[in-house]
DNA sequence: ATTAAAATGACCCTTAAAGTCCGTTGTACT
DNA sequence: AGTACAACGGACTTTAAGGGTCATTTTAAT
């Protein structure tokens, strides 16, 4: 599988351990609704600033959100 | 200190523990000598896709890329 | 089971920025 | 002098970022 949607898919996850919509991260994260979707569907190819944000939102470090063990090759 | 330095630096610090040259790295990471450079320096705002090619040529998981003190916030 | 509302998905279109490629310059070491 | 590596600049092409709109799915209620 590819980067974008082992992204996608922890982006998934983690915002579901915070009961939040992909809006409501998305207002948090500073970044537009449908991108949101698109991210978690593995259709965007982020950038770090923005990955970065996406992250903080959801409240982990970037350690934590690689530590999955879909990035670990 | 921002994300895009922390990556640069620690792409910097891998690509050492290799002894490849930047030119010698973004070959192996297909991506353009001048590219790396300016990676290593903290000027790029890198995306997913990219930044994949380059721990992948750095010969690490993403986990092991990001598991780094810089990047535990 | 039907309805309404909320959440998500998909398509399309700008523009701001990522990424490429050419060369040149600086640095350091032999 | 020459070689290897790294940094810098400008011009160019490609794509990410953002946003609009409508369709579809999910959720929750009656």
């Amino acid at each position: 599988m590819e980067i974008k949607q082992k992204v996608g898919e922890r982006v998934r996850e983690l915002r579901k351990q915070l009961s939040l919509s992909q809006e409501a991260l998305a207002y948090k994260a500073e970044v537009d609704r449908t991108y949101m979707t698109d991210v978690e569907n593995g259709r965007r190819n982020v950038s770090l600033e923005i990955l970065d944000k996406i992250i903080g939102a959801l409240e982990v470090s970037i350690t934590e959100f690689f530590s999955s063990t879909e990035f670990k090759k």
